[in-house]
DNA sequence: CCTATTTATTAATCTACATTAAGTGACTGA
DNA sequence: TCAGTCACTTAATGTAGATTAATAAATAGG
């Protein structure tokens, strides 16, 4: 199973694994697709699974009041993505996921994780350390959302994934920098005034 | 030491600690006295610690090119606060943080933290858990910066944190909600258009 | 207790970014 | 193959919230 040894690998830059915890590990995960805009979860239901994406480009994003999408994070291969808040406290999703390119990716539900950390310990080590990845990301957008204006914000977005900003439609980008398409568009040809 | 019992209390808010596992770990923490104003953590410094209030109140905050301070988190009893970026990877903080009131709290440093973790491995979950919520908040907060307009925020504010909007001045509270004092005053007595 | 500093209010003006709209080229799918 | 949607650009106008400044009220420290 190819897409398997990409989260072998991602776990293994944390803390080593011997060839029988591998093996074990491996049936905690389902293996699943998605079609370019299929969902992965909607808005109101439980997040039952976190994902892994092994390839393809997944967004989880807010629907205001208005209709508007924001944008809160991004997935592509190597990165995890889920609804934090559902997932653990098996709340109604506020955000929904769903897929901006065909995607394959490992799922495993909250209480598979669960399981897990009680046959192998020293996953929940791999797990708190994604887990406070994951936070100081969130800090750290949050800080620029609030001390940056919209040209720097998107410098920082170019130079931090820059693999993202050319595959992605301008929309989308927009719609993560918390800015309209047209204002986007303004910033990228310098005529941001 | 009666300020030790909050942690106690917290800890066992999500996993049962034997009496002997309490004893052990009060050795990790130490205690810590701030008067108002005093900080704690100074941009460019490490983050050797990170801190659970007992009582009093915390800030954590980005100075930006401009002078300007933005406040991430508050933190009043029974909350963590530090700069996990920085507490995590020993890199430079690049947040202060300081006491808003007169603060006694218990300090533990990442080193300590990570024996904790092989001592009393179900520590580990304690901290997996306290490190999801703090994700889920930040990534609240986003979404709240994202999609909502500062009257809005500030409501929201005012129904999560009561006791913060009474206890704090106009100025700080205007830091967290990324707008003005001025424009704080103005939503507060209804004249924001 | 009194002065100096900090904190809050109000109003006038300004600006980063939104909104709307109209036009162009590129994809998509029956 | 062609219509219909989608993605991007450009420009005119609108607005949430910033800035500045002047005044009043509250705090703190010597």
């Amino acid at each position: 199973m190819e897409e398997f040894n990409l989260l072998i690998t991602n776990i293994e830059k944390h803390l080593r694994l011997s060839e029988t915890e591998k093996e074990e590990l491996r049936h905690f995960f389902t293996f699943k697709k998605l079609r370019k805009r299929q969902y992965f979860l909607q808005e109101g239901d439980i997040s039952h699974y976190s994902a892994f994406v092994i390839n393809g480009c997944m967004r989880s994003y807010y629907v205001d009041i208005n209709g508007f999408e924001h944008i809160l994070q991004f997935a592509i291969e190597d990165w995890w993505i889920t609804d934090m808040m559902s997932f653990t406290k098996k709340t109604e999703a506020k955000l929904n996921i769903d897929a901006l390119e065909d995607t394959e990716m490992l799922l495993i539900t909250r209480e598979q994780q669960l399981n897990l950390f009680e046959k192998i310990p020293k996953l929940e080590k791999y797990f708190r350390i994604i887990t406070e990845n994951g936070l100081i990301s969130y800090q750290n957008r949050l800080l620029e959302s609030m001390s940056l204006h919209a040209p720097e914000r998107y410098a920082n977005f170019i130079k931090r994934y820059p693999a993202l900003n050319k595959r992605l439609p301008q929309t989308q980008i927009a719609a993560y920098l918390g800015i309209t398409p047209v204002f986007l568009s303004k910033i990228r040809n310098n005529n941001n005034q």
